[in-house]
DNA sequence: CACGTCCGTGAACGCCGTAAACTAGCGAAC
DNA sequence: GTTCGCTAGTTTACGGCGTTCACGGACGTG
């Protein structure tokens, strides 16, 4: 599995000429990694001030007192710089999930459960251009190239702080999932071949339809907020979550708390 | 409440000049809607064709045989152009799901339920760039003006669809709704002020606390499909949409029955 | 010192939305 | 029947966009 727990790497796509292996942070590269970094920081802050369309080369290059051409020489397009601020973004989401689960006493699997849950929504609700941006339509800066794209990449690692908790939570204290042969027909080879593809670990089909179920709910629910397709009825749809929670925990085992007042 | 059956009217804002009253359909207001027509199906087959950032009033107009200030005649900008074109998308997507509806003999509840849902979801999947523009990340041709919005308008009408079928469904047959005091206090006013600004009838708030979390449950679902967010563990999650109608029809007093194979 | 590599600029191309000035033609009024 | 006003369209133009290219200057290394 991919699984790493550090992100601050595999920055430097190893440009022709370096005689592999010693001392990769020459001054220019960490010049470089510098001006990367201030890069994405300037589109992140461009995003969230003024909203994903104004997001442009010009206005970053203007923003970083530069022209736009000079951004070519760090990015090959306006679509993969985005792509990278993407992967940033779902980097920083995911160690605010993992912080989450830290915050909770190691056993208490019902507290990560919720925790984390609470967490995914409320990034999500004070950061709605980017859950935009990573959940949205998928329009924009699409097209993953052939190459291992560095947003799939981290929106796995992303999906992986989900589905990991849920494997710890079935081989702790397993819940009951259905058998085999009680899941639709149609859906037991996808099951299979997500196991196989991408957990890799003998389990449960039950399991990963379960995990599924979950998820849809979790990760609808909070799309649907921060998308503002509730507030037709709705300014706070924090009760609405919550009774979801509720009805999510039992069926897993675990046991619902409402969440601790501030 | 606003209920209009139809759908083909109020076209013209009533220019100045007119005596009011009679035959407002003049030679050249026919031409001007066939005009206004032909710029919404253009706009439409090209975010089909081509994706959302080709809807560009350039291409539109060069599709047409026009250049793109013409089309400033019929609307004051690009937004007001897409909000329009999301107008007439939310109206096509109404008619689909009442047809749907009306193809269930009147007396099934339950079938109407199960087939406006499975619908809902397959217009979804099959009109994807669509969806994404009425439903995605609200991005582009925001910010609905002052005056009444058309888009805003014809969206209050596709929610009506799915609300009046929960109202019918409760008053034929109640099912189980939890009483007032059991409705979480933060809920309570919001679900008042939604029954009384926009439904305006008498029902229990418990009834609309149903109703949202079936809503959330169903376009939650189809949102993460549509927008492909499920991919990374399934191709097909027809089984996992069934599995959910499966849980919600219960609650409601309906009985899930499996979709006709076509 | 000389060289190559990298970072950045300026100008340019073809898109885009939008504004302004202008024009051909229809419909009705004298 | 001519005239007039309104309408639907054009051309031109402005600024901003992504992107390309030719150029220069700075840096680190031999």
């Amino acid at each position: 599995m991919v699984f790493l727990g550090n992100h601050a790497e595999a920055a430097g796509g190893g440009r022709t000429g370096e005689e592999e292996g010693r001392s990769v942070t020459t001054r220019r590269d960490r010049l470089r990694e510098a001006t990367v970094r201030e890069i994405s920081e300037t589109a992140r802050r461009i995003l969230v001030e003024h909203g994903p369309e104004a997001v442009t080369l010009r206005a970053i290059a203007r923003e970083m007192g530069m022209t736009a051409p000079a951004l070519y020489r760090y990015y090959d397009s306006h679509s993969e710089l985005l792509r990278h601020v993407v992967g940033d973004i779902y980097t920083e989401l995911t160690a605010e999930l993992q912080s989450a689960i830290a915050k909770v006493p190691h056993d208490d699997m019902s507290g990560k459960f919720l925790s984390v849950a609470r967490q995914f929504r409320s990034w999500s609700l004070g950061h709605p251009r980017e859950y935009g941006l990573l959940f949205g339509a998928p329009i924009r800066g699409l097209a993953p190239d052939e190459q291992a794209d560095f947003a799939e990449e981290c929106a796995q690692q992303f999906g992986w702080t989900f589905m990991s908790l849920f494997l710890e939570l079935w081989q702790k204290k397993p819940f009951p999932v259905p058998p085999d042969d009680e899941i639709d027909p149609g859906l037991l080879p996808q099951l299979r071949r997500y196991r196989a593809e991408r957990l890799g670990v003998a389990l449960p089909l039950g399991v990963i339809q379960q995990f599924l179920k979950c998820w849809v709910r979790l990760q609808g629910s909070v799309s649907l907020e921060a998308f503002g397709h509730l507030s037709f009825a709705l300014d706070d749809a924090a009760p609405m979550f919550e009774l979801m929670l509720q009805e999510i925990a039992p069926p897993l085992g675990l046991t619902y708390a409402p969440p601790a007042k501030e």
